[in-house]
Parts: C-alpha cells; sequence; structure tokens
DNA sequence: TAGCGTTAGGTGGTCAGACCAGCTTGATTT
DNA sequence: AAATCAAGCTGGTCTGACCACCTAACGCTA
C-alpha cells in the first residue's frame, strides 16, 4: 500500500463529485473539509487540487473556493506544448493527426449537418471566416463530442506553435456549397488541395 | 504581482532543463535544492511538480529523485476522457470515434507498412490473435505515434466499458492479406462488415 | 427604514519544520 | 573479495502557523 495520498484524493474527490450531482460552476468542498473528510493532510489535498488545476479541470479563487470548470478552458496547452513538443516527429505527428481528424470531421459532417447547420455556415459566411471557426463548426456538424473534444485539443496546440491558419474565403464557401449538395468527393478534394499545399 | 508561486515555479523549472540542457530521461535538481534555488517552499515547489507529473512529463522516485519522462507517455488525453465519459453522448461518441480512427491507422497501415512489419504481423498469425493486438499493430504501422496513443487511450476505456472484441482468426488472416497486396478497398470493406456487426 | 461601513469567519496561498520510507553509497566487517 | 551495515540523500506526508482575500452578517448612521 505505497500508492501515494494525492492520487486517492483524485479517486475519492472524483466519487464525491459524482455522488453529489456536481457539476461546470459548482462549488467543491473546502480544502480544509476535504482533508478532515478523507483524512489525509492539506498539502496531499492540495496536491491532487493543483494537478486538477493545471488541466483546468477546476478553477480556485482565494477568499471565495474551488470550482468545477467548464471544458475547453484548458490553458494547460501552452505549458504542455513547451515541455513536450520539442521533438520534431511529434510535430509533425501532431499536424498529420490533425488533419486527419479534420478530414473525418468533414467526412461526418457531408453525411450528418441539418439545414440548421448549413443555415448557420452561411451566416458565418457572410463575414470573413478563419479556419478555426469553419473546422469547429465541421465538428460540430458532425455530432461527434468526443471527437470534437480531440480535434480542439490538437488545433489549440498546432495553433501554439504554428499560428493560425487563414485561407480564401472562397474555400470556405466552395466547402458550403460542396457540403450543402453532400458532395463527399469534392469536400475531399478541396481539402486533399489545402493539406498539400499546408506541408 | 499575485500570480501563484507553483506557477512561477514551473516557468523557472523550465528555464532550468533548458539551460541544463536536460533531456528525456535525465534527474532535475531534488525538491529541496529547487526549493532553494527559487526561494520558494517546498510545498509549492511539490504542488508544481505534481502537475507536471499528474501530465506525465515527469516521474518521480522515492528515494532517488525526479527524473524526465519520454514524450508519450503523457496522459492528458486519458485524463481528459477520464472526466469527459462522464456524459452520455460521449459514451456512444467513444465507440465510433475508435472505429474511425481504427479505420485512419488501416489507412495509414496500407500505405506505410513496411516488409518487416508484414512479416511480424505474419508471426502474430501463427497464434490466436485478437483484437487489440491487431489494431496496436496497425497503429503502429501507421508511423504516427500521436494517433497510437489516442486509439491505445480509448482502446482502453472502450475494453473497460464493453469488454475485449473477439472476431473470427480469418478476418485477421484476409487483413494481412489485403495489407500485403495495399488492397486498400479489401481493406475498407473487410472493416466495414466488422464495424457494421458490432453496432 | 434604507443604506452604508465594519468586522468576524471562511477560503485559498505559502512557508517552515518535522518525521517516515526508500534508495545509494561507501566504510566496515567477515 | 564479498557481504553487511549505517549515514545521508530523496521523495511522501502531516501539522500548524501566517497572510491575502472574499463574503456575509452585524450594527451604525442618516
Amino acid at each position: 500500500m505505497t500508492s501515494k495520498v494525492y492520487m486517492e484524493i483524485l479517486q475519492q474527490l472524483y466519487r464525491i463529485i459524482e455522488e453529489d450531482g456536481l457539476s461546470a460552476g459548482d462549488k467543491i468542498p473546502s480544502e480544509r473539509e476535504l482533508s478532515e473528510r478523507l483524512k489525509a493532510g492539506r498539502s496531499s489535498v492540495r496536491e491532487a487540487l493543483r494537478s486538477l488545476e493545471f488541466l483546468g479541470i477546476i478553477e480556485t479563487r482565494r477568499g471565495e473556493g474551488t470550482y468545477l470548470k467548464e471544458f475547453g478552458e484548458h490553458q494547460l496547452i501552452g505549458l504542455l506544448g513547451m515541455f513536450i513538443l520539442q521533438e520534431k516527429k511529434a510535430k509533425e505527428d501532431l499536424a498529420e493527426t490533425k488533419w486527419l481528424i479534420e478530414e473525418i470531421g468533414l467526412t461526418l459532417a457531408c453525411e450528418r449537418r441539418t439545414e440548421v447547420h448549413l443555415r448557420e455556415l452561411q451566416m458565418l459566411l457572410k463575414q470573413p471566416l478563419d479556419y478555426e471557426t469553419f473546422f469547429h463548426w465541421v465538428l460540430k456538424a458532425g455530432n461527434n463530442y468526443l471527437l470534437e473534444r480531440i480535434w480542439r485539443v490538437l488545433n489549440d496546440f498546432y495553433q501554439w506553435q504554428h499560428g493560425t491558419i487563414s485561407l480564401p474565403h472562397s474555400f470556405y464557401e466552395q466547402m458550403h456549397q460542396s457540403l450543402e449538395e453532400s458532395d463527399l468527393e469534392k469536400i475531399r478534394a478541396l481539402f486533399a488541395e489545402h493539406v498539400k499545399h499546408s506541408r
């Protein structure tokens, strides 16, 4: 039984969150209370909380308390990348994986996009559109939340490294039309062209 | 100037790693030394280290020290998953995402597999093969480490929920042959058949 | 009574020091 | 030379003490 206390605490905390039915925005018990309830030192509780905070899962507010956070706020990406993405192969894999997932997203969106989605995209097209916003829409229309999450993480990493991608407005317009016509071939061709130029 | 000490420490630590030219496997200064060098309490240093450990960036060994870890062991996606998969829709998405990534893996493997890979698969085929082992090989042959990691996480979750998948040995044999012939159509067809039955 | 300070208590942030547990190393013993 | 043991590192944990900050209840004034 040499497992680390802060890991146990994470497990317990997860259980507490489940049992109490806590969700994004809710306040979790204070450090001192957790320390008491879980029979652990406050420092151990804090070590557990720091991990969660670093991942953007919780948010601590001095003098107020600790709150569950909405996903997507992961500012950890920058730091993570800072520590991790130093190797060349990793960078290549990142770009490729992002493209692959974007292609999947397009495929899913092609068969699942509703009229509502299309109208929303048409709205977006009325003003200058950026790559991130467009694929955000794509993954949304693809109706797979997990895939959307994964893409968002990868995209954040990628942007942190390369900056934002910008494509001519016509790209998005053609995509829109092809999506409306459910013309998967055309969509794939358009995307392949973009990827080829980006490499 | 109310920024948190442990965040400062992360910055400083990164600087130290850079200046000392430390890389994966190397030992970083002890908690007490960092505490002294950075003029911070040891508990603050520990909070910073816990975050990095949780992300899999470092590894602590009691009695020995703290070491930088290889890229790839980072549990980012896994942890995200742990907290994401509370939602119901996510569980449905999990299966789909796994299939989608497996299909990508097959596509990549089809064009990138080497003779060595094929011979390795042939070896595996000499005895009963399970789904996990096969796709582990596939993602390996696909030569995208990041994608492999993502798949592994998804697969672990999936198995945890549904148990292991078992397919007739002929499935793997046909896949092997198709991969050898780089027959992408056949590969896709085989896989689509499996997915259809699994739904 | 309505509005405004004041204050007490709770909460996170940080530190210092103590002790335990496990590993390494080198001196000591056999 | 090999086996043994002890000292001194390292991480792991707990306690108690402050500080900075926020909130809410209280009591005062207008």
